[in-house]
DNA sequence: GTCTTCATGTGTGCAGTGTAAACTTTTTCT
DNA sequence: AGAAAAAGTTTACACTGCACACATGAAGAC
């Protein structure tokens, strides 16, 4: 090295894939999912144009790591104010708000981390994330009760159930679907009914 | 004209709009949404590259209508061995049924009418269509009790609970996320509890 | 009947995109 | 030290949405 500024840009990024994830996500949630290019987040990290395949072998590479950790973020918004409750109806009360939290605070992020054909659904990462956040729902919905058949499908109904239900929340509270001002109001725990919970346990 | 072969391609297409949006149509379910461009529709139809631009503002146009097309054939799917059943049970289990039908026969159009920023979520046109499958979905939130509050609040938690669950069901299914055995052999119907219906009325 | 108007086509051009390929520069391994 | 691999660069190409100027033909005005 011909020993010029030392402070001049390194040829090697060194973090070249995490830096060109932060922009994507930044990408996403300022312009949209319509204006994330993978050239845009290249020349936002201050590498060349091409750079990014060094990283994802294309654009569904990226935006499928984009939503593995998007999964990763639900997981702690529902684990948020969540662990520490000893109180089980507090910590599925958390749980299920910070759902829906999440998905307020970083719309685009959500529907991309739903989007059939931009994510690769067999992605090993990916679906580990999934399931971690499934985990939770599905310890959740053993509060709820009321379902017929044997014991694994009455579990994998109570399931269904919950994560059914409050994704289509989500989705419709982001998508704009609730226009009405009874809806507004309403949050996530409001369209649960009482009787549907098993509160002891 | 020189009057030559008859047939000749008229200048016109004459209904270039309808065509246009059954080949957009035709494009999104068979080679899937990013693969959806206003050229290939175009040459699909036989007509030039900007052609489509007299009939749509912006691709955003285009999708939007295309998204109000399937809210419309979403209501048919509800209505259809629906309308005619006396019983108020077998027209709300119709109505669920083909809600869910119509998702798993088109995802990736069911996929779109939800997307955020792909379709313009002010126009005219498709609120309407949105109305009116919501009208059916609100009819038979009727039958679902045990809410609190006012009468008008109470509706609009039926409202957003019935449709909350069976959207969510609808799209976790098309995405892939129900993927153990006794999760695919619940139907919508499976995971309502029955407890929940008010049968009569 | 001609003329004018205008909706609806066509062609060209441009900035921007994803991705492939060949090359260059570092780091790392032996 | 030298080879190999990792991670950058430049170049190239097909494709996209869209803006703009122009061509065509149908429909109403006179």
């Amino acid at each position: 090295m011909k020993t010029k500024a030392k402070d001049t840009k390194p040829y090697h990024h060194g973090n070249l894939r995490d830096a060109l994830l932060t922009a994507a996500r930044r990408l996403l949630e300022t312009e949209g999912h319509s204006d994330l290019s993978l050239r845009k987040c290249a020349t936002a990290v201050g590498v060349s144009a091409t750079a990014p395949q060094n990283h994802f072998a294309n654009k569904a590479a990226l935006l499928t790591a984009l939503a593995a950790q998007g999964y990763a973020e639900l997981e702690a918004y529902m684990r948020r104010n969540s662990n520490e409750a000893a109180d089980r109806n507090v910590r599925r009360q958390a749980a299920l708000q910070g759902y829906v939290a999440f998905a307020q605070d970083h719309p685009a992020l959500y529907e991309l981390m739903f989007a059939r054909d931009r994510v690769s659904s067999n992605d090993a990462d990916l679906m580990r994330q999934v399931g971690a956040c499934f985990v939770i729902l599905a310890d959740i919905s053993k509060d709820f009760g009321q379902f017929e058949g044997d014991p694994a499908s009455v579990d994998a109904k109570r399931q269904m159930f919950l994560w059914s239900l409050v994704h289509g929340y989500a989705q419709l509270l982001t998508a704009n679907r609730f226009k009405k001002d009874a809806m507004l109001g309403a949050g996530i725990l409001d369209i649960i009914p009482d009787m549907l919970i098993e509160s002891g346990r």
